[in-house]
DNA sequence: GTCTATACACCGATAGAC
DNA sequence: GTCTATCGGTGTATAGAC
């Protein structure tokens, strides 16, 4: 359907697009070799690992995405608030404001999950330290730091879920904004 | 593997195991067939329309009781206050304290869910609309309520996600318990 | 590196005996 | 109502020409 041989990269993001429309298990080798316009057989050349293979691929470039786009800006001498809005924003561009998913979440459920489970795991407790460890910087104490850590994430996972299940995906970006107005510092 | 011929509650309470671990697309009629004891044919003869049945049929009992375990809390002549807090717990109870999942998301993606998805939409929007009239019980102007409402559940299903991917599901009920102190009333 | 053709397992679903 | 046996289709994956 699209993307004639490009770059990798290229390649990459159709095969992305899929597994994340339909999930690992929904997603057939067909529909793949139709979003990149390669035959299956080719896919086979750059992934002799299969389905399973690009599945685990991409599920470390999406890591590194959210890392870069999102987690990276919880860091450096802007103000701890700032930071945390700037997170949020990277939050919602790494899932397209909302008409896209989060490729971790995806993956982490289905055939394909059990593999990648305990690397998952291990991110996210990283990640929610580091956020619980900017709620600290704005001024709260631990236990606090560490609640607001956790909430804020599952109020993004969460706002992203519900914005579809309710059939307004555009309604994710309003909540944010109401989320960073909350934000303590 | 289990549940020898019994009662139609039993036999729908097998297939939805399977479902709510596996998925629509993740889920096959050997497991099925596997978690009720029965043989696939003798799935046919109690869902004619084969797993698409099975899920539209266990789609309509989730919703019910998710209604009945929670969202019917929300009335009564209880302060709004504590209607809020039973509605919680009885979100917890249908999710079965965080480990296990709701169907009603769970069948909103994947190769089942465009059937599905309008119905879906619909009922999250009345109970989205029932969560805030609580909240203006409670006190709250209809904005901020309704964005109580939002925020309340895209709470529930976000921990529910998120305490999955930190592979520690028990953490889903102690971040019920702080959302519980924080609300309203 | 890409293709066509194909292997082979498993999928959902059905036929028909009991 | 349950079973065994089997169907047609599709899934993942491979062989081998170009």
């Amino acid at each position: 359907m699209a993307n004639r041989g490009q770059s990798r990269k290229t390649l990459l993001r159709a095969l992305r697009e899929v597994f994340e429309a339909k999930g690992f298990d929904g997603t057939t080798l067909t529909q793949l070799a139709e979003s990149t316009g390669l035959g299956k057989a080719s896919l086979y050349h750059h992934f002799p690992g299969g389905k399973g293979e690009m599945a685990a691929v991409l599920l470390r470039g999406s890591v590194a995405e959210l890392e870069q786009l999102a987690f990276a800006r919880l860091a450096g001498r802007l103000p701890p608030r700032q930071r945390l809005e700037n997170f949020i924003d990277g939050f919602s561009d790494y899932v397209s404001g909302g008409e896209g998913n989060c490729l971790v979440a995806v993956l982490s459920d289905g055939s394909s999950g059990s593999e990648h489970r305990e690397l998952i795991a291990q991110q996210f407790h990283e990640w929610i330290r580091r956020l619980a460890a900017t709620f600290e910087d704005a001024g709260a104490k631990p236990k606090r730091a560490e609640r607001l850590a956790n909430d804020l994430l599952a109020g993004l996972y969460g706002h992203l879920l519900t914005a579809r299940l309710v059939g307004e995906p555009g309604q994710f970006k309003k909540h944010l904004k109401n989320m960073k107005k909350r934000l303590p510092g």
